[in-house]
DNA sequence: CAGTGGTCTAGACCACTGG
DNA sequence: CAGTGGTCTAGACCACTGA
């Protein structure tokens, strides 16, 4: 009633066992109410009220079933999409202070390995942007962003060491719907260590991320490069829900 | 008719669909036929034909919605979850030759580490392998796995230079359904750099696993480390479905 | 055995997209 | 406007689990 109820029930749902599974109120690894249970609980029908469950199991917050009541899987939260998106979304959520200090912002043709991933022509104009990144005042990553003209033009009628660029970009309309992240380790070259302050070849933890529409124009391509003592990917999967994960030769990519 | 027809009717249109996407038959961009179109074609209610489209869009093979129809996103296969568990299947889906060479096989008291992961006492036993893997017969990972002792005891009466430890546990009855991935970078140390044939200090991309039953118990944990020449992580995420994916603080892990 | 989740159907209404 | 996907319902049958 006090709600704006914009939402549709299984989603509420969800997020109603989300939050009871992530307050400890149901134990890990114990059982939830059964599905009719649930659907007398939440006034809803059996196919919403497996739509909610469908969600947290991709989730992995639940398993089991066939036969037996659903389980509490972990309390782990996952993230979500912009968080996973934004490095400063991701800071405030583990309850740190993002910064950011631009090195660079420029406006050039492409180099071939840029152009391939944004899908257009070698020599084509791209937006670049050089950042160094800090969690709570220290040096966390090295961000190398390169933006498509049309979305990257937007970035010269912004501060961009005032806060986070994805966010900025969907507030000015920009479809990001979607993102690639290929994970692999480097060694610090020069420029790395001397933003960073640490010694060359160190290894470091990168993410390559390619941001694109929901219709799948690439967008932004970027090459981050975290600090492994302050930052690591967690992935999890099961055997029931096909993940769009996959580990491959680095020769492909 | 020529199938066993085991498969539920969700699964086997996915899996048609999956097909005609990797084939190619329908362009990337392009739009999928309507929901009724399909309803049509396999004689499945609509209801059916939504649950094997959601898992395809979990899967990040399509995307779009609302008003329009659904489009082809990336022919990127998602790994199944064997796939993604297990290095020998791996290897063997990117047409390469996995091998290894055991270095160590043990049943020892765990350390604080391997027992806090695994769940149990610490000084309780464990059972230890140390692996060399190979791709194509050139050093491309070290494994350093930890078995809680009922599945470890069954590695004894194994050839741990033959083959897929998982394969074998899961054909022995062991329920290993769930993995959590940890990833990050870390220099190569001593015992690194001798078996894989490098520079100490290399960088290495460290995968930490894992791996649980349906129901939440510990089996395994892991550390495996990749040269990251050889192999990357990648990664799907879109803003539609909400995968089981964090970034999370070092400190944390 | 009773209870559970897994699958499937048929029909309904809504919100959004495009011409 | 017609067509699309997003949501929701009610009822049915099956396979599996555990007491």
């Amino acid at each position: 009633m006090s709600q704006i109820k914009n939402q549709p029930k299984h989603q509420v749902l969800a997020e109603e066992l989300r939050t009871h599974i992530a307050s400890g109120r149901w134990a890990e690894g114990a059982a939830l109410p059964s599905e009719a249970e649930l659907c007398l609980q939440s006034n809803a029908s059996r196919g919403t009220v497996r739509h909610a469950l469908a969600t947290l199991r991709a989730e992995g917050l639940i398993a089991g079933g066939q036969g037996k009541p659903p389980v509490v899987a972990h309390a782990v939260k996952s993230q979500s999409f912009s968080t996973f998106m934004s490095f400063t979304e991701w800071a405030q959520s583990m309850g740190q202070e993002p910064g950011q200090r631009t090195i660079e912002l420029a406006k050039r043709p492409a180099d071939a390995q840029v152009a391939g991933h944004l899908h257009v022509d070698e020599a084509s104009m791209v937006v670049q942007v050089l950042r160094l990144r800090l969690l709570d005042g220290t040096p966390a990553m090295i961000e190398r962003s390169s933006f498509e003209a049309e979305a990257g033009r937007l970035l010269f009628d912004f501060d961009t060491d005032s806060g986070s660029i994805f966010r900025y970009l969907r507030e000015q309309g920009v479809d990001l719907a979607r993102g690639r992240h290929i994970i692999d380790a480097v060694a610090a070259d020069a420029k790395d260590s001397e933003l960073l302050g640490i010694a060359e070849g160190t290894p470091l933890l990168r993410e390559r991320r390619i941001t694109s529409t929901s219709t799948g124009e690439v967008v932004e391509y970027s090459d981050d490069r975290y600090l492994p003592q302050l930052a690591n990917f967690t992935i999890e999967n099961t055997s029931e829900h096909r993940a769009a994960l996959s580990r491959v030769p680095s020769a492909v990519a």
